[in-house]
DNA sequence: CATGGTCAAATG
DNA sequence: CATTTGAC
């Protein structure tokens, strides 16, 4: 059915104007525009508001043509920072907005800084469960309806609401996008326009009808009229060449048109896909689903050179990558503290001359501005360098994408989900490490999970360990690391314990450590967790080679042409790995051990073979591991019941509850955490040089605190 | 120089 | 993976 679903599109009404708005109080009411690089001939025009758009200003022209349609219009500038319109303004009152919308449902896909999808079917049905569903003309204030007045149309649903079940919903999720667009201006003081209908496409055509602060309904039996008069290229899709094509190949301007065609001459002169595609649209049929995302899934900063203004010179095209590399860092950044996740790639885009853009792509795992550059630099003279060793960029580009959340996770499932998911991003990395291996651009080429190659080109079981374990086809009760497993797992174990306290347990296993570490040693506080002892006794020895090999910057790490990471030898499975890797690579093997809750803590599926013993310092915490836990994950559980059956007092600092014996322990975790995080910044805006990468996580951590 | 800079998705 | 398209 295509009426099954209600969908609202939000859509902020000249939402730059109204960030400058809100900003300058006496700017309220007044035509006014916003610019970006204002100094050519008033700067470009990028919003305008309503008492503007009155006077005949429009987008697409420059500051000076405006002010002569409108001498008294006030051109808010954007402000420019590295050379570049600096729209952060903007995003944040764009997130702002957003943080609004999901306290309505997590059925949300933004759309852009200023749009979002919400897919309120749920709501709606709520409602009427509840019985909380009628509809009055006040609940519809600011409501139009396609093809009938908004009175008739609330009179019509509530008389024949068994009837015309689809329309009543359409009128309730009226009243909810009324009570959102409502909710959005008391929070953030941004009035903004909706459109209600059953699918995407027609929800956005909708909500442009009436504007601003505005929504619009549109019943499905309207289509056909709204359609009869709406030209084809006001279609979401439509706007580009594909609506030029259709105009041109079928002969018609206005959407309805496409109705005198059938699915098979449609088909004849476009492809497959496009075919039955349009033809569903052309009958208001849009099965897109709304995407729930909060986030963008790729964070860019580029800039054109047209023209004269090419970058000619390595110097201009150093210097700008580094201002685009410095814009991207300061937003990952953010990113990564907002949304506990990391890019794990980045793309460099350039054009040259009138050829058509290009793009190359690598692995990244840092957020280091100086390698981001250097490696730039390397593509941009790898593709672009002209025979006499000039340039002409007229384009330049950086953007990092491929996030995968962040280790310091807040449960459990994603703690394992994340071993999951890096894993899988290794294979594909893999085969980017194969491409640009051979030219020396990648950041990871030498990682251990490059592919070595082989002769008859079979796969290298070495590397197959590190993601064997997370294939679908394959999953077992004791080979699996995803989250069913961990969560059966929790399951067979029969535990009550809340989420929060399995949070509180790996945040501690993150945090609290170094400390507790050092006082473990000096055999004070008996009551640390099962991760702190577990991590204490089992790592140990990884933090002793990492120590030992912390001067490596002098000796093996001194490549000119190579700028990577320098490596370290796991002592679990002997593997070669690259520093930054190396607390992902522990994680893998502290995961694997938890998962695994057997009696023998092996931590290489490796060990279980045939295959040759590992060296000593396995061993050692081997031993160390089996007499104070033979089975870590039932430890750790039971460590928890424990702790809960104690009387406890709620933290000033996360509200929580934490047990009186935990007090201490727990109040130096959020000191822990802080400092944490503080490491993790300096190591991020260090302009690190040819010099070795901290590892990051808790190894970092411990490193940085046991050397001060 | 002269909308420009950001995004997402489809496609080969 | 790189390119193209489309939209704000």
């Amino acid at each position: 059915m295509c009426t099954n679903r209600i969908i609202v599109l939000i859509d902020m009404d000249c939402f730059y104007c109204q960030v400058e708005e809100n900003l300058n109080a006496n700017w309220k009411g007044k035509p006014l525009a916003v610019v970006q690089y204002n100094q050519w001939r008033g700067g470009g025009i990028i919003a305008v508001n309503y008492p503007a758009r009155d006077q005949g200003v429009t987008r697409h022209m420059r500051g000076d043509e405006a002010r002569k349609k409108c001498p008294d219009i006030i051109l808010a500038k954007v402000p420019q920072v590295r050379g570049k319109a600096d729209i952060s303004k903007y995003r944040d009152a764009g997130k702002k907005v957003a943080d609004v919308l999901v306290t309505f449902t997590q059925q949300l896909e933004r759309a852009s800084v200023d749009e979002a999808y919400l897919d309120i079917t749920n709501i709606v049905d709520k409602r009427i469960q509840e019985g909380n569903d009628i509809i009055t003309r006040a609940q519809l204030p600011n409501t139009l309806v396609v093809g009938s007045t908004t009175e008739g149309f609330i009179e019509n649903v509530t008389q024949n609401r068994t009837f015309d079940e689809y329309n009543f919903k359409l009128a309730l999720g009226g009243v909810i996008a009324e009570e959102i667009r409502r909710k959005v201006l008391e929070v953030t003081g941004y009035k903004c326009s909706a459109g209600i209908a059953h699918n995407k496409i027609l929800a956005k055509l909708v909500c442009g009808l009436h504007k601003p602060n505005k929504q619009t309904i549109l019943p499905q039996e309207a289509v056909p009229q709204l359609y009869a008069e709406i030209p084809l290229k006001k279609v979401q899709g439509l706007g580009g060449k594909f609506g030029n094509k259709i105009m041109q190949r079928l002969g018609v301007k206005f959407m309805g048109e496409v109705t005198k065609f059938s699915q098979n001459e449609l088909g004849k002169i476009f492809d497959e896909k496009s075919a039955s595609w349009l033809y569903n649209i052309a009958r208001g049929i849009d099965n897109e689903p709304v995407n729930a995302r909060l986030v963008s899934k790729s964070i860019g900063s580029c800039k054109q050179f047209a023209g004269r203004a090419a970058l000619c010179e390595k110097q201009e095209i150093e210097h700008w990558l580094n201002e685009l590399a410095e814009d991207i860092c300061e937003r990952l950044t953010k990113d990564m503290k907002e949304n506990n996740r990391k890019a794990h790639q980045i793309v460099v885009n350039f054009g040259q001359d009138d050829e058509v853009h290009s793009s190359k792509s690598y692995p990244m795992n840092s957020y280091d501005k100086g390698r981001i550059v250097s490696n730039g630099l390397k593509i941009i003279e790898k593709y672009c360098a002209k025979s006499d060793g000039t340039y002409r960029i007229t384009f330049l580009g950086l953007s990092a994408g491929n996030f995968q959340e962040f280790k310091k996770g807040n449960e459990i499932t994603s703690f394992f989900k994340n071993m999951q998911n890096n894993a899988i991003n290794r294979k594909s990395i893999e085969n980017v490490s194969a491409l640009t291996n051979a030219e020396n651009i990648a950041d990871d080429n030498d990682s251990i999970y490059s592919r070595t190659t082989e002769e008859d080109s079979s796969i290298d079981t070495d590397s197959l360990i590190f993601y064997e374990n997370i294939n679908p086809e394959s999953v077992t009760r004791d080979n699996c690391l995803n989250t069913a497993a961990a969560e059966s797992i929790m399951n067979e174990v029969n535990c009550d314990i809340s989420r929060d306290s399995i949070r509180e347990e790996i945040n501690t296993y993150e945090g609290i450590s170094p400390m507790q570490t050092d006082e473990f040693e000096n055999n004070e506080k008996p009551q640390e967790s099962f991760f702190i002892k577990y991590f204490s006794t089992h790592f140990k020895s990884d933090l002793d080679t990492l120590k030992s090999n912390s001067d490596c910057e002098d000796t093996n790490c001194n490549d000119k042409s190579l700028d990577s990471d320098c490596s370290i030898q796991c002592s679990y499975c002997e593997k070669t790995i690259v520093s930054s890797e190396y607390q992902t690579h522990l994680d893998y093997h502290f995961a694997l051990n938890l998962v695994k809750n057997e009696s023998e803590p092996i931590m290489n599926p490796r060990a279980q073979s045939s295959r040759k013993k590992p060296v000593s310092p396995k061993k050692v915490s081997k031993k160390k591991v089996k007499d104070q836990s033979q089975k870590p994950l039932d430890a750790f559980f039971k460590n928890i019941r424990v702790i809960q059956d104690e009387s406890s007092e709620v933290c000033k600092e996360c509200h929580k509850a934490v047990p009186i014996s935990e007090l201490d322990i727990h109040k130096d975790y959020h000191l822990a955490k802080k400092l944490h995080f503080e490491i993790n910044e300096k190591q991020q805006s260090k302009g690190v040089k040819r010099k070795l990468h901290e590892p990051k996580g808790i190894l970092g951590f411990l490193q940085s605190s046991t050397t001060l």
